[in-house]
DNA sequence: TCAAAAGTGTTCACCGTACACCCATGG
DNA sequence: CCATGGGTGTACGGTGAACACTTTTGA
């Protein structure tokens, strides 16, 4: 039977993050340059140990927090890696979990303390492990997870143009939407605030910047909200 | 700095299996009654411990096949589990798989003899620890599975009929479906094989059966595949 | 006055949904 | 011959997709 606690096994419990974040360029991911062996040098995905006293979503967030300055982010687990040699020095399981930052917010200073820096997912290089299929899983759940959640909103500023919306979903999406079409849909979604102010930097007309209306996004049920890009 | 493998708190992984299957009344899982303690006497999930030299796909197979006498049966990595005192003996994690099988095939004898049983997911008992919550997760991502893959026919022999076919789908989704439609839907698919044979058990007039035609599914690509019911 | 981006509606094809009657058979 | 479940088609409304011109204003 294996029905007893005592004489079981235990593992080493990793958490990677994938670190998204947007800057108008395109959709971006946040990696490290690896400063102990194995695979010393080589880019890897930012990750960190289970602590014994600590859920995984903590420890998720505590990694991002140490790595970036932030908290407050939108996190979401992805899945749990665990083939036998994923890692070759010792056996780690990996709990996988993807970040949506605002780029802009992060802590600049850090990043290039610990050797990071954003790479466009477009162009990504060669990362150690079973990192590159994490990144793969991610970014088919980022680009799932937008047709039912409005998580786009959690990679912008504040305040953005519908234009830069836009960008930002054609670059989760990796295709190209048409203006009127991606308007009239998130219009009828019913979920942002149309502000007074124009941002001037783009265009000699101006464009009206918008908000996410959390409260009215929360006051619906939240089992209605589909988006088909 | 996280970056050492030295001194980093290990921990127990546990496996937990919610394991569907149909009989034609509705959607059942098979429930164990724990045989020690804590929570002695309670009904729980089937679940086991990760072996060293194991993966967790092959930990969840092995303990599906331990408790049912099947293998070669469609599983899916879930979630994982890490509340502090989630078990209230030790810190554990646990990774829950979700399970399809064809309920005619299990080993009845094995089930009696680990005191399993099955209920119906629309009557499941109070569950230990956080299973109850793992059960409603799989759940949910069994009703958007169905829409994603053609995961029904696993949980019906090999061999059925399409009012089978829609009862099965009537209980996954909870809501009833119109004959009509659905066959339509289905057909349109076109990855059954209408047999010559008819179920005579049904009815006088008797009703044709039905099989899943796989190779027909996997010459399609993997991504156009959609049934929205 | 012109270049450059912002903003705005309509049409069409397809799909999801609602809905009702005839068929075949064994008793 | 009749009761029972099996099997089949159509009409309508809504939504996704394609598509082009006018407006504003700083230089």
């Amino acid at each position: 039977m294996l029905n007893s606690y005592s004489s079981v096994d235990k593992v080493l419990l990793a958490v990677d993050c994938i670190i998204f974040g947007f800057d108008n360029e395109g959709l971006k991911i946040l990696l490290i340059k690896r400063g102990f062996e194995p695979e010393m040098g080589k880019w890897s995905l930012i990750g960190g140990f289970l602590k014994k006293e600590e859920k995984l979503d903590s420890a998720a967030i505590r990694i991002l927090d140490t790595y970036t300055g932030l908290h407050n982010v939108y996190m979401e687990q992805l899945h749990t890696y665990s083939e036998i040699d994923r890692d070759p020095v010792e056996r780690t399981i990996s709990v996988a979990y993807y970040a949506l930052i605002n780029i802009e917010n992060h802590n600049q200073e850090l990043i290039k303390n610990y050797d990071a820096q954003w790479f466009s997912v477009t162009d990504v290089p060669k990362l150690i492990f079973d990192h590159d299929s994490m990144l793969r899983h991610a970014i088919r759940r980022l680009r799932y997870r937008t047709s039912t959640k409005p998580v786009g909103f959690e990679l912008l500023p504040e305040k953005f143009t519908m234009l830069q919306l836009q960008k930002l979903y054609e670059a989760i999406l990796s295709k190209e939407l048409d203006k009127r079409n991606f308007i009239s849909k998130i219009n009828s979604m019913d979920i942002l605030i149309k502000l007074e102010e124009k941002d001037m930097q783009s265009s000699r007309k101006g464009s009206f910047l918008y908000t996410f209306d959390k409260d009215k996004y929360d006051e619906k049920s939240l089992n209605d909200f589909v988006l088909n890009l």
